[in-house]
DNA sequence: TCAATTTTGATAAGGCATTATCATTATCTT
DNA sequence: AAGATAATGATAATGCCTTATCAAAATTGA
């Protein structure tokens, strides 16, 4: 992966102006806007890349195949609407989550998914 | 599925005696300790039943597949071991997460989950 | 511009979890 | 106990997502 082209440029400003996380599926038809001329072979091989890369981030949501977002954010959470299955990006974090766990249990990291419905579907 | 079979109560006690959600692979092997001749397709068949009776609930995490823990508890979270897979039930639960979400949202359910190393594992 | 080489798109193939198939075995009713 | 029928186990088939294949198209350097 060294040469430029229209293709990878669109995959990338799509991922990259979204404000959530997007699935393969999402990158494809946003990347579609941009260019007409994409398949979901080229858009896997460029995540694919990307993650290599350190650029993208996987987000991994209960039941759901990954979605993919910019790397480097800060630490965030995210909300899945349960009608149009977007996923969006929230603030915050719960604290004292490490006195949830038993007693000799390391914790390490967590995840953190609200659920409802967006703006736009309520 | 009307008849008693060893190989359903089999099952069934293995899910409702481990105090946490099993993978259908872990309930075969549970399984398999109380009765030799079971096969996987029976493990899905009857935690399919058991699923739509309404005595199981599934449990998933992210980027795995689902999870059976008895229905009917209160709610909780859970707790996966980066080393061992295992995940396990916690208790407790954040307060305020409603108001994580951006205006507009509605909030009707969540899910956390903690990483890290179990009290075995540690 | 042109040849060399990479990238692409369409789609076949792969991986993995789950379900269907079907002959055999177990359960239930009489 | 015996027949009727449901359940089981082994495994082939399915479904979904992701990756490999390969001829055609695009990019790059000269």
């Amino acid at each position: 992966m060294e040469r430029k082209t229209v293709q990878r440029q669109a995959i990338r400003e799509a991922i990259e102006e979204a404000s959530r996380p997007l699935s393969p599926q999402e990158v494809l038809d946003l990347a579609r806007a941009r260019v007409k001329r994409i398949g979901i072979a080229t858009v896997y091989r460029t995540i694919k890349s990307l993650l290599a890369e350190g650029v993208l981030k996987a987000v991994d949501l209960p039941g759901e195949p990954p979605r993919y977002e910019p790397a480097g954010k800060h630490h965030h959470h995210h909300f899945r609407c349960r009608t149009c299955n977007k996923v969006y990006e929230i603030e915050g974090c719960p604290k004292d989550l490490k006195r949830m766990a038993p007693r000799g249990f390391r914790v390490e990291g967590h995840d953190l998914v609200l659920y409802g419905l967006c703006a736009g579907c309520a």
